[in-house]
DNA sequence: AGCACGCCGACT
DNA sequence: GTCGGCGTGCTC
């Protein structure tokens, strides 16, 4: 037998077959140890074939582990990733837990000792003998009325010797094995609950959908169009639930690993220990056992973040991505990888169906649903026909010309006072963390800007400290101008630091917490804030949009939405629709239980369109106004846009590649018949990032243009190593 | 990614 | 003379 096997070694020049022989049999997907150059790696075995080759000279050494690590199906995944610019090898590493690779992780196993079982009193008396210390009395009457006990704990308590005594004389013996590290999930009642009508309708229309039969040839997507708290998560369940019921498996997406806590609960509460939970905010033990009980069939739900749509499962029966327009879904760093797509690789593998779901889809998504392209399932009534919050827009210039100038309008005040007096609870959400966005001295107009990055720095008044967004350095706070000593800086606009500070200056008895990156720095850090204020131990929660996210805070009758404007005006094509989810979903956590809900959101724009649309909840008015935009401007989805990176050191070398690189595509433009439509080089948004000097060339394409991303693709690699090069398609920010 | 090979500067 | 800098090339 041959083997084709990919090393373990992430560079492209190696990211290719290799051939080996071996004497004994290697399954596909295993992992093994190869020689290779004069040293030895690890490896996957991807393909195997009776046919000699002569470039198989080497034998493989060992298989690494009892049973193949990758499925046949992810090797198929793998190889469709190659086509988006992503290497072999680091798509075979998304799909097992990193600590595999290095042997980091094992089973946890802990040793019982307890009674030997089937033995009598009058056996014991027999097998002690004459002989029995007082230790092995002690020790065997703890046994007998505790049953099994730890052996390190016991250890404590009794001496070696004495254990192996009994041991010896067959009294007791040594039980035990692998212990399951769980992760934690929030408590959760399961609780028998009445379906509405249009849960039904889409749980049947999902179900009763018959994919064409015959596998590999068809699949389905359906985008559910739900308003916030129209009880989409019993909808996925209940779907879960039938798939499970003909022995297939399911795979549950959420946008952010705070979520998932609450999700599991619930999962957990419906489907027990069948659901399994992948993220990276486990610890690696717990990831490792997660992902153990996939692979081995003894879980068939895989919920987690994006991650999780790689869960080692076969027969996967249907995968739901739940607010399907979060930016999470499209991984930011290398690999590079739309979560969605990956999903409808996987459906078409097992004929499965795909369910998208959310309040504000996506553009693309819901321009596919209006194509045919995916199934529409909209839903327009929340449960018990509870009314949506109500909006209120404040125009913020009116309270300027009132001598108001805090940041907070007369109506959010005294609606915060109102809720305070009440005891129920309020969300203040402010896209901007720190106290104040920069330092300008009023002198000179000298503004702190960060050593290594073209950024000014965010003043945060708690640490004393000017820190970099971007790079994370951090500075000491200025008490003057360093360029002309005068002691009078103004700041810039207001984060969620200060938005605290000034509440607790109006509320001063208020207890706030606040939810931003700065507060969340332990790995459970996220979860305590929110659960101490959803159990009601704070009566306002500040935060950016980390507060957004489908939490369900039953107190809540307040949602007030600083700086409505602030994510308008990036000069990105997705800033309308950005501020569209964003205001929707923030509104969305008011008056979810019986109390009604209040939304004030403060703007210095009060009359831009996205802003009535979302004070309408009118979703489709958003949709159509954006649509039309993007199309007539030759924006995705009507285009595809590709961003090529480049960065180093040296700006002369950066500069010359991208003319490189810029100048090889524009030759391609000229052979591509009309399907590359303008590329174009320039400096990047932020020139300057930690210490690197970044450019960028910016290609705009026809939207079905999948021949030509190839030779896009071999047209943006670094020429010399001085310089690094990146590809993103429509990426999600520039900077 | 590593590691060997190979070709030029400043040391015992 | 040679120790060692890191550019280039190769790994079934």
């Amino acid at each position: 037998m041959v083997y084709k096997v990919i090393v373990d070694l992430s560079n492209s020049n190696i990211d290719k077959f290799f051939h080996y022989n071996s004497n004994f049999d290697i399954e596909i997907g295993s992992r093994v140890k190869v020689p290779f150059g004069n040293r030895e790696v690890e490896g996957f075995v991807i393909e195997k074939s009776n046919e000699e080759s002569k470039l198989a000279t080497k034998q493989i050494i060992s298989t690494i582990d009892p049973y193949p690590v990758i499925l046949k199906e992810m090797i198929e995944l793998a190889g469709f990733m190659t086509k988006s610019n992503i290497r072999f090898i680091d798509a075979l590493r998304l799909f097992i837990p990193a600590d595999f690779r290095n042997n980091n992780v094992k089973e946890l196993t802990r040793n019982f000792i307890e009674i030997k079982s089937g033995l009598t009193a009058d056996d014991i008396k027999v097998l002690l003998g004459s002989r029995v210390s007082n230790a092995q009395t002690l020790l065997l009457e703890r046994l007998n009325c505790c049953g099994a006990f730890e052996k390190v704990l016991l250890n404590e308590g009794y001496s070696q010797s004495a254990i192996n005594t009994l041991l010896h004389k067959g009294v007791i013996e040594k039980t035990g094995g692998e212990v399951r590290r769980i992760p934690k999930s929030a408590n959760t009642e399961s609780k028998e609950i009445l379906l509405t009508s249009d849960q039904l309708n889409a749980i049947n229309e999902i179900t009763n959908y018959n994919n064409n039969s015959a596998p590999n040839s068809s699949t389905v997507t359906f985008l559910i169009h739900g308003v916030t708290g129209c009880g989409k998560t019993e909808i996925y369940m209940s779907v879960i639930e039938r798939v499970l019921a003909i022995g297939k498996t399911a795979i549950m997406l959420v946008p952010e690993i705070s979520l998932t806590h609450r999700m599991l609960g619930i999962f957990r509460a419906r489907f027990g220990e069948q659901v399994s939970i992948l993220h990276s905010g486990l610890s690696k033990g717990e990831r490792f056992d997660e992902w153990r009980r996939l692979r081995n069939g003894v879980a068939r739900v895989a919920m987690g973040a994006r991650s999780a749509i790689f869960a080692p499962i076969m027969d996967v029966g249907i995968i739901i991505v739940d607010e399907e327009h979060d930016s999470s879904y499209s991984s930011d760093t290398n690999p590079r990888y739309f979560t969605i797509d990956i999903a409808q690789f996987r459906a078409r593998y097992n004929n499965a169906k795909v369910v998208l779901g959310s309040a504000t889809p996506s553009v693309e998504s819901y321009l596919k649903a209006q194509n045919g392209e995916y199934k529409l399932i909209t839903i327009e009534n929340r449960i018990n026909q509870k009314a949506l919050p109500i909006f209120r827009i404040v125009d913020m210039r009116d309270e300027i010309k009132d001598h108001n100038k805090s940041m907070f309008s007369r109506v959010l005040i005294n609606s915060i006072r109102e809720v305070l007096a009440s005891k129920q609870q309020a969300i203040i959400f402010i896209n901007r963390r720190g106290f104040a966005s920069f330092i300008r001295c009023k002198a000179c107009g000298y503004v702190a800007m960060c050593t290594d990055c073209d950024v000014s720095l965010t003043y945060h008044r708690q640490e004393k400290h000017l820190k970099c967004h971007y790079c994370g350095n951090t500075f000491y706070a200025l008490d003057i101008c360093p360029q002309c000593k005068n002691p009078a800086l103004s700041e810039g606009s207001s984060g969620t630091e200060r938005v605290v500070d000034e509440l607790l200056e109006m509320f001063p008895d208020a207890k706030i917490l606040r939810l931003d990156n700065d507060t969340v720095t332990a790995k459970d850090s996220y979860l305590k804030i929110l659960t101490d204020f959803a159990d009601g131990e704070a009566d306002i929660l500040v935060g950016t949009k980390m507060v957004t996210k489908g939490h369900d805070f039953k107190n809540v009758t307040l949602v007030g939405i600083l700086d409505a404007d602030q994510s308008l005006y990036f000069s990105h094509y997705t800033a309308n629709e950005d501020t569209f989810q964003l205001i929707t979903q923030v509104a969305g956590r008011a008056g979810r239980e019986e109390k009604p809900g209040k939304v004030i959101m403060q703007t210095y724009n009060p009359g831009h369109e996205i802003f009535e649309f979302a004070k309408k909840y009118d979703y489709l008015g958003f949709y159509e106004r954006e649509r039309a935009i993007r199309e007539v401007t030759k924006f995705p989805p009507y285009t595809k846009i590709i961003r090529v990176l480049i960065s180093g050191q040296d700006e002369n070398l950066v500069k010359q590649e991208t003319i490189k690189i810029r100048e090889d595509i524009r030759r391609l433009k000229d052979n591509a018949q009309g399907i590359i439509l303008r590329v174009q080089a320039m400096s990047a948004p932020i020139k300057r990032l930690r210490s690197n000097i970044r450019y960028q060339v910016i290609i705009v394409l026809k939207a079905d243009c999948d021949t030509i991303l190839q030779s896009i693709f071999d047209c943006s690699k670094a020429s010399n190593n001085k310089v690094y090069v990146s590809v993103e398609i429509n990426p999600k920010q520039m900077q």
